[in-house]
DNA sequence: GATGAATGAGTTTTCATTCAT
DNA sequence: GATGAATGAAAACTCATTCAT
């Protein structure tokens, strides 16, 4: 709480004035960080409509916040929730709006096939987060062998996502 | 270090009998790790030889790894690497070792279009590692949606990683 | 630090407000220290320079600096120094300053041979200086036989000082 | 405990084997420094009797020993002597013993004035005793300006503390 | 709205000492 | 005579949090 308060020109003593504990600070910078993130998000969805393969921004625009935002990614997604107080539930909402983003691109990029099952569709726009979610955290924590280029293994990854979405929907058909 | 003391039923001080510092300790159990999961690994690709596709059961053999080990698993991967300031040589090469068990199943399964450029294939190992982390690290943090079911999203991605192995190697055809 | 947080009637942490280590806050109190005895033996010299031998009186002041003052005398000049890496520039400086009030007065006090050889009056003053400390040391470690009283033992030693110092100037006489 | 343990190429527990406490070590330890110390000072004051001044040989042959085994002289000398358990009554003979030949070289040395007062020779003997601790103490403790050649500070103190011896007695004649 | 002073509970680490073998 | 395993008490230091102003 001190290095965040000297970071921001306060007294220790004033982020008090404004969040009831440490836990509830974090909260806050999570749910402002999950906006931050969806209008992102929704920025790369309907800017690529036309151009881009929609799910392909997406991933990018993902990463993207993820490698701009470190802090913001790490509170949000890295850090222990200290369980004691349960996160309020709208909280769960702006997460599950970033989901749904990539829930939508998938389904508007697939076959309908996976369009008709709902569940099918939140567990792969879930799969693809996770895959995401496994670039950005160890770029961020830098645990990536320094010999290779990150850009390199984020086309890789980018494209491996995209491949499996198409390759997914096919694969289900008979 | 007390915490762990507590649980291995000694007193802390105990512990500095065997290692020199909590550093030290964490270092000990990363190696641990890594040669467990190594074994892990190493068994799952020999096994699968002749039946499974080689790299399905690899990615299958690091979930299971990671869930059934998320204590290691944690120290491993997600623990902030306050640690990774001595000790690298050790340490590094057995993480690449498992790298490169990924790495052959790509290269024994795939083309020779990446077989004959080895940085493509450091590049792609790294990226199958990645994805398969995202979803472990989400699984053991229970960030994943609880209405979902676990084994689902794990189908689903090593699915994803193996369509988008055979596909990668595919695309970069001309 | 617990023990002088106990004395001074704050906890532990509260001395963590003020200084950044225990070494800086030993520091601090050498700094003090010496500044505090800076103003004894000045006064003793300004004071005596008219009525008493002003070496005699500054032997006096030390020694009754070190005996009214025990806790800082061992920080200052009996306390090992694990603390003397860092800080040396000021410190020193405060140091020498103490040394130069006894080089002083036997330059004074003493006849011109030794006063055109600054490096012998340097070497004379920490010899003066080494003698009391022997005195102050030993008192206030009580290792002087009880049986005997200090008074007599410093008026002993102060004698000794005065008589060596008007003998030494003249054994370097031819 | 361990240190020494491992200097000694023991286990720390076989130092127990041999003394109560770390208490009983160090009091052995001081008994013998005493001990090598009456050696070292006896052999100095005999070896003398003829040729030089007795009480300087002395000083210098407590210098020496204090240089040269500034472990032992630590123990004897500097450290703290934590009071809990009182030192056995023999260890101050031992001490005592040390003083008691530069009482007599004092007294050998000295006219008859000071001869027949055993009180003031007993002061006198500690006073010497002071000075040359105060030298050795800070020589030993690395507290001399590193500029000074430890040498020259030695050879002052000797000569101011013979000379002072001197004059001392011829001072208290009428 | 803001802060400096203060703290209790916690951290990792050290050390003299004990005990079963 | 000797030791490895073990420990309780203490060390310096950190951190989220409170409170009077």
């Amino acid at each position: 709480m001190r290095k965040i308060a000297k970071r921001i020109g306060y007294s220790a003593t004033a982020i008090y004035l404004h969040f009831d504990s440490k836990e509830s600070l974090f909260h806050a910078l999570i749910e402002q960080g999950m906006d931050r993130m969806s209008l992102a998000l929704s920025e790369a969805a309907s800017r690529s409509r036309a151009s881009e393969n929609p799910l392909r921004s997406l991933c990018r625009a993902y990463i993207d916040f993820g490698l701009e935002n470190p802090e913001y990614y790490e509170v949000m997604f890295v850090l222990k929730p200290v369980l004691r107080h349960r996160y309020p539930a709208d909280k769960y909402r702006r997460a599950r709006r970033n989901l749904d983003i990539f829930a939508e691109a998938l389904r508007a990029g697939g076959d309908p096939a996976i369009g008709s099952d709902s569940a099918a569709l939140r567990i792969d726009a879930t799969r693809v987060w996770a895959m995401l979610h496994g670039v950005v955290s160890l770029l961020i924590a830098k645990r990536i062998d320094s010999g290779l280029d990150p850009n390199d293994l984020i086309e890789a990854a980018i494209d491996g996502i995209v491949a499996s979405a198409v390759q997914q929907s096919e694969s289900t058909l008979p």
